[in-house]
DNA sequence: ACATATCCATACACACATGAATGTAAAAAA
DNA sequence: TTTTTTACATTCATGTGTGTATGGATATGT
């Protein structure tokens, strides 16, 4: 075949993608060929191995377009002078909402639920490091509002960012086993809401 | 090779289970062929074929091995008569102490961050199966605990459930990708103290 | 003691995925 | 316009895993 313009090679690129991602969520990334991510974008296996180095490449590429850190979210929210509660709720609410985007959704179940290592990809380790950002957001923030005695008496502020990440974490591993169950928006919201209700300082408990 | 005495296949087949966790754990599930398993075990692929029908009916043997539903750890340690709320800290305490025995932690691992789908095995709806059982023992105490009138007021029992769901599924999925950096009986349990000392209602307060 | 079933090794046929090499027609550069 | 890239398709060589068939020696039942 001939060669195309620019435009054109960019959006067989992207096709490439759109067809790795569903191919990866239907059968899992070990279990696919590139000949079949290539057949199912109507191309084949020279368009995978022009644009990209490989399976592992092709798979980076794919993640490379939905990752987005925490911190980003909340600055891009830009909230940082109200409560650090309120922030927490805020990036919990952001975080749910991109979940529940299709792409993000399908590429996450990938990471999550459909791959293991292969090349030079630990899955594994991009997790660790995705929790390790969220984990350090909730931190600097409850460690805020202790400092601001917004907690209650005797909740450890380190006790307070695992509780609050654990039950993120949790939810959100629980929810992508079925992501058609429920709405992780709804339930997530209602679970943090309570949780922070629980950890807030009563408004009749002295200072 | 020869014919062997009942006894010694048996030990074979241990073996081969044995191998099968190590050579999983270390390079994955799809990664790993059934000869390294079986050369790894100091045989060959025509003992694995005798024991076992392929390689998912291998894995499923191995993980037949370790699992134990939620409600017998309980069951077993005969806690009915006390406090729904200590039940549910007996029946996390005791999952935890298993987490840490080295085979158990090892399986795990294997099920949750070393395999995706393969042949009629869907290591997703085992995860759900798992979880499901952990949640309707859960959610039997706390409509107990709330029948009790042990819950702080205003707090749903199902949210309450749902929230140490998730936080033990998240500490499990964090603590899993890295098992080594902590000890996860001794931060769950800091964990579930917090929160149920959170959720229960306070001696002060009104009935 | 004999026949047979068992336990495992070895050998074979087949499918399939990878990566590189080559071809090629049009777009872009000269 | 001519030349050179570009953007793929096609082909080929190679490796690797699977399932099965076959063989062989011994434990076990009778």
């Amino acid at each position: 075949m001939a060669r195309r313009t620019k435009a054109e090679a960019e959006a067989t690129r992207e096709a490439l993608l759109v067809a790795a991602e569903e191919v990866f969520f239907d059968n899992g990334v070990a279990r696919t060929s590139l000949e079949q991510i290539a057949r199912h974008a109507g191309l084949t296996r020279g368009a995978v191995y022009w644009h990209f180095k490989n399976k592992a490449d092709l798979f980076r590429a794919m993640l490379d377009r939905v990752r987005m850190p925490f911190e980003e979210l909340v600055a891009e929210a830009g909230a940082s002078h109200d409560s650090p509660l309120e922030t927490v709720r805020l990036g919990f609410q952001l975080s749910l909402l991109r979940l529940e985007q299709p792409r993000h959704r399908r590429v996450l179940a990938i990471l999550i639920h459909r791959c293991e290592f292969f090349g030079d990809i630990d899955p594994c380790a991009i997790q660790t490091e995705m929790a390790g950002e969220c984990l350090d957001a909730l931190s600097g923030y409850f460690a805020d509002a202790h400092r601001l005695g917004l907690l209650k008496e005797g909740l450890d502020p380190q006790v307070a960012t695992r509780l609050v990440q654990a039950i993120l974490s949790g939810l959100f591993h629980d929810w992508l086993r079925d992501p058609d169950a429920y709405s992780i928006h709804e339930r997530g919201m209602a679970l943090v809401d309570a949780q922070l209700a629980l950890m807030r300082r009563d408004e009749t408990e002295p200072a």
